[in-house]
DNA sequence: ACCTGAACACCGTTCAAGT
DNA sequence: ACCTGAACACCGTTCAAGT
């Protein structure tokens, strides 16, 4: 009896199960093609070639080409709000949680290029203007999520103190300021400016001390002068990206 | 003799004067096209048939569509490093100075948001993976002399003791942490993310205010909170875009 | 109900023919 | 020496036919 019953709805929603993994295969096929040839290699023929499917079927799930790019995209941006959730959740001052998720911001694209490569490529217009209202509003959710989660910790910082009460009305351009200046060095970092040929230091190194006299300017406490922002990075990256770490780790022991 | 000898030069020389026309004529046209009507509307053909002559004409001028395109976005730098001359020219303190880089930057994009448009879409992959070495080495040319006026400002601040000695090996950081918070500023501004309807301030505000403590973070004399800022943005904007208040006066004065 | 792939549309690019 | 536009290549998208 139990196992018919498995069996019967393992039966009825087997074809969903297979339409979503057949879902995420097109996502990752199209990523790897993205990533392994470039944009220009990416053509929905070779996605169907890839997974063994006629071009119709990839039409069955996404309704365009740029509806599915941008369904990668989505994909991206989940990842990276799980990270901010983490950085949220860190036992620390509400100028430590602020800063958290700037390193998680900064460190996740270091350790996904390609992810951060796909956020930006749902940025071009010639990709935008051909994007649905549902598409975009799906997007536009979670981003909009992402501010949500920054924006608290600012309004943390003024209800314990950490930041004056005058700074109440500038909330929201705090969070700006971060966003700005992450979302622009993580852009400029991954076009093809030779940066270090420029004489730069590495982007993370700048966004981490950027970050802490913009925050000093603001005067949320504690100030980057009263302890070692080197040591604080350290421990907040270690925390964040326990899990990535300790995957690293198990793979080494195991070679 | 002496008009004989101007016929002469004139004749010599019109065909390259044509030639260059020609192609002012076509950058004015794809610009009017993707600023009209969007990226996808722009087509070497529509580009061919505006100005009257044929798709081969065009490929004399320019090798690819996407050669055309960040020629196009090289015409709009070179409009930018314009106002950051004015910029590095204002009479008033390094940190004046630097601020006003700021303010222009944002203020050209707010004046010329089609231009804006233009540089941005030159960072796309799609575009970028099939421009020449040639091409991308124009660019980061331009990109480069920008650099190079922000960065002299923070020396001239060290030097004169408006910036601490410390912060000498954290020159370009600086230059750094303006032109990221600045361009990501920008390239949220014109995504369609619905930034007043999620309670943002007007992001050149934004901007202003965040600068402000950025620099203050690394108390760059003087401080904002020793003198009215609005005043100062006023000020310095009025004297960067005088030419462009000048004509806008003009038109009013007109009709 | 789902999948297929031939056929179509569109656009970037080339090059033989024309002036 | 320069210009033209037919012809080609490539790729996104559709839809009648098949299972």
């Amino acid at each position: 009896m139990s196992i018919a019953k498995d069996v019967l709805t393992t039966t009825l929603s087997r074809k969903q199960r297979e339409i979503r993994e057949r879902e995420q295969l097109i996502l990752d096929t199209a990523q790897a093609l993205l990533h392994q040839h470039g944009y220009n290699y990416l053509t929905m023929e070779r996605v169907a070639e890839t997974i063994e499917y006629s071009k119709g079927t990839i039409y069955n799930h996404f309704t365009s080409k740029e509806d599915l790019i941008c369904s990668l995209c989505c994909r991206c941006i989940s990842n990276l709000i799980e990270i901010f959730e983490r950085a949220c959740k860190y036992s620390g001052s509400t100028r430590e949680r602020y800063s958290a998720i700037g390193i998680g911001y900064s460190l996740y694209h270091q350790l996904h290029p390609m992810d951060s490569q796909n956020i930006q490529t749902v940025k071009n217009n010639a990709v935008r203007e051909k994007l649905s209202v549902e598409k975009l509003a799906e997007m536009e959710a979670l981003e909009f999520e992402i501010i949500q989660l920054t924006q608290s910790i600012v309004q943390q910082a003024i209800e314990c103190g950490d930041l004056e009460k005058k700074y109440e009305k500038d909330i929201s351009t705090i969070v700006f300021g971060l966003w700005s200046m992450h979302y622009g060095a993580l852009l400029l970092n991954q076009s093809d400016i030779p940066l270090n040929e420029l004489g730069f230091n590495p982007v993370v190194t700048m966004l981490w001390k950027n970050t802490n006299c913009f925050l000093d300017g603001y005067q949320w406490q504690p100030l980057s002068t009263v302890s070692d922002p080197n040591k604080l990075f350290d421990k907040i990256s270690s925390a964040l990206f326990q899990d990535e770490l300790k995957k690293l780790k198990k793979c080494t022991n195991n070679t």
